[in-house]
Formats: C-alpha cells, sequence, structure tokens
DNA sequence: ATATATTTTGAGTGATCGCTCAAGTATCAT
DNA sequence: ATGATACTTGAGCGATCACTCAAAATATAT
C-alpha cells in the first residue's frame, strides 16, 4: 500500500460547486479551480478526469444537497401541500450572499449548454425529470389522501411547480430585494395551498 | 466621399442574434461569428467594438423584436387581459426549430453573466425591468378599466408573470414536447384569465 | 482618369485555454 | 532502513482565445 490522498474529497467537489454555480461552466477556468480548490492541475485530472467530469460530479452534489434539505421540509409540515408550499417560501427567502446564486444551477447549466455538451445536458435532464417525479408523486399522494380534489393532474401540477420554481430564483438572481422577492414566493406558495380542500369544519382559511 | 460598408447592419444583427441566443455568450468564439456573419475580424472589429459590444447590440434588437411581437399581440386581443394570455400562449406554442432557443435570451445572459460583466449585466437588467413596467402598466390599466378586482396589484401580478414566462420558457427549452408545454401555456395563461371580474350576463367562462 | 475616403482583408499578436506527464515526494507494509 | 505504491507537483504542450493593424481593395467626388 502507500500514501493516501491528502484532501476531502467531497469538500473539495463543495468548494468546485461554489465556484461553478456562482460563476458558470465556461466562465470558470482551470486556473479558477486550481486556486479554489488548492489543487494543482495533475491532481485535479488524478482526481476527477476533466472538467466536464468535475462539473457534473459538482451537479449531482448540487442536486443531492437540495433534495436532502427538500425531504427535511416535507417531513416536518402537517400535510404534503403544506410541504410544497414551505419549500417554495424557503427557496424565496435564501439570504442573497448565503449561496453562490439565486438561480438554481440544474436551470444554469440547462441553459448554459444547449447541444454542444450532450453529456451535461443529458445529466441535467435527469436531474430535472427525477425532482419533477418526486414532486408529482407527493401531488398524487396528497390527491390520494383526500388533500386536493380528485380531479387534480399530479403530473401536471408537478411541471407547474417547476416552472413557478425555475422562474422564481431565476427572477431572485434580478433583483437585489429579498422582501420582493419572499413576497411573490408567498404568493405562489399560496396558489399550491389554494388548491386544498377545505374542511367543512374551517371557513375559509388555507392550509398552515 | 467614399465607398459604404457593403453588409446590410441590422441582417447582421440578426445572424449575431441567432448565434448568440443559441450557443451564449461564452461558448460563441469570434471564428464562429466570423463564419456565421461572412465577415473578417477587422471588419467586426470596425463594426461594432467589442465581441461585448456586439452581444449587447443582439441583445438590444432581441428586446425590441419581443416587444413589437407582443404589442401586436396585445392590439389584437379583445380586452388587456386576454392579450396578457394571449401572450403566454404564443410563447408555449413556439415551435421547437423555429427559434434558436426555446428559453428567453435575457434570462440566459442574466444567469450566464452574474457579476464578472457588469455592462451586460445591467443591460440585461434595464431591460427585464422594461418588460416588468409594461406588465404593470397593463395590469393597472385593466383595473382602472374595471377587467379586474380594484384590489389588485398591478406590480406584482406583473412580477409574477415574468416569473412564469421566465420558468415557462427555460422548461420549454428542458422537454422536446411541444404539446406539453403549450399544456402549460394554457394552464398559465387560464390563471390570468381567472383574475377577470366575471360578467353578470355570462355564467362563468373566462374572457374571450 | 485621378485623388480621396472608407472598408475589407487575414496574417499575426500575446494571453489564456484545457490538459499532460516525467520527476519529486510522502505514506504505507515489511 | 528499504522497497513498493501511490499522490503531488508544475513546467510546458498545442490549440484556441479575443483582438490588432498595415496593406490591399473599392466606391465615391471631381
Amino acid at each position: 500500500m502507500a500514501r493516501q490522498a491528502s484532501y476531502d474529497r467531497e469538500a473539495v467537489l463543495k468548494r468546485a460547486l461554489e465556484l461553478f454555480w456562482a460563476k458558470g461552466y465556461h466562465a470558470t477556468s482551470l486556473k479558477d479551480l486550481e486556486v479554489a480548490l488548492d489543487m494543482r492541475p495533475g491532481s485535479i485530472y488524478a482526481a476527477f478526469g476533466s472538467k466536464e467530469a468535475l462539473y457534473g460530479e459538482t451537479l449531482r452534489l448540487y442536486s443531492q444537497m437540495s433534495q436532502t434539505q427538500f425531504e427535511e421540509l416535507l417531513a416536518k409540515a402537517p400535510t404534503r401541500l403544506a410541504g410544497l408550499a414551505a419549500h417554495v417560501r424557503a427557496l424565496g427567502c435564501v439570504a442573497p450572499n448565503s449561496v453562490p446564486s439565486r438561480a438554481c444551477m440544474l436551470v444554469k447549466t440547462l441553459l448554459e449548454t444547449p447541444d454542444d455538451d450532450p453529456v451535461l445536458r443529458q445529466l441535467t435532464e435527469d436531474m430535472m425529470r427525477k425532482v419533477e417525479v418526486a414532486f408529482a408523486n407527493i401531488y398524487r399522494a396528497a390527491r390520494d389522501a383526500g388533500e386536493i380534489p380528485e380531479t387534480a393532474d399530479p403530473e401536471r401540477l408537478a411541471s407547474r411547480l417547476q416552472i413557478e420554481i425555475f422562474g422564481l430564483r431565476a427572477y431572485a438572481q434580478r433583483t437585489d430585494s429579498g422582501a420582493r422577492v419572499a413576497a411573490l414566493a408567498d404568493d405562489i406558495a399560496r396558489d399550491i395551498e389554494a388548491l386544498a380542500i377545505s374542511k367543512p369544519t374551517t371557513a375559509n382559511a388555507p392550509a398552515h
């Protein structure tokens, strides 16, 4: 046996994620990465193979972290619908500097890598699809549990939710006003809650 | 006096727009532009100054063309609200190959040029703001004309509409299915129409 | 035709791109 | 200690980047 790598792979990936998410794929050079990761080109290539492959791994990490955060929020919510609404509100309340970019990294990748990079394109599509399916499953469960009307179409609602999130986060990249984004996120969240079948005991209030 | 330029500036800009919109700013090289514009580097720089400046001019052209298209749609619509709904439906019905990218070029620019390029950043922000203000003015006029409730907040509705459009068009870039995108655009359009105060004479139908 | 004014050309600039690899260095088992 | 087995290093690869500029070409006015 021999020496083992001196870096923590996940910590390195997190730093790469930070950089890629902030600057985008094309605008991030290997020089930038060398500085951010504190690694020399040889080590970077030994560890990850190529700039594209490294980007792919950061995308995977991003996706996994987002999913974990979402699932924790869902678990805390009283109903499925409330969980989805809470998710939207959480996205609207991110502090401007707590995160490299307000916009979703998957969307950034999708818009920056249209046709020329089929690997990243497919990876992005798969991850987006996975999120959409997760949304649809939650809506379906909500429907089967009687939270929302039986006529509701889970797939369609899921796509619509993804559209709202894509849009909200792109919009958030536009403006400095966290308050404004939060208010808009709340509007969207209320629309989600408005799908709820109001209980006969309660008068008119949305789910809490 | 002496010779005049042999090219049609606007035609050249349209070809540059096509290329930039499809490939993005960073992924488009001057070699690409030389081919697409059928111009040599010296001519390109004499005419536009820099790659960044050329991109800025294509952004302006894009913005102007989009605005014209939108205004024509509005003029044809029976009501302001119907005009906004028609605009959303139109964005959802773009044929996949009739346009370089389904996503909005302003959004693509915003997400690709976060901080490093203040010129393009400001230009993009200004153009987005202009669209948002136009939306707000239409909602305000609709409110003053009694089309929508007096309690409606034009600025907020305008921001929300922009979010939906950002999201819809980014989503459209994701999928091949024009039918699915059209259906989702229709969902959004219906929500806009649902803001209408229903006339006492009509039963339940949305404005047409 | 000639002179003038402007555009077009394309070889070539230095800088930077993503990436390689031979040499050096550190960590293990023995 | 020693040898084996990795990992790390960084100078440097060819390619490409955005861009320049002196020379050639061409449309105008006279």
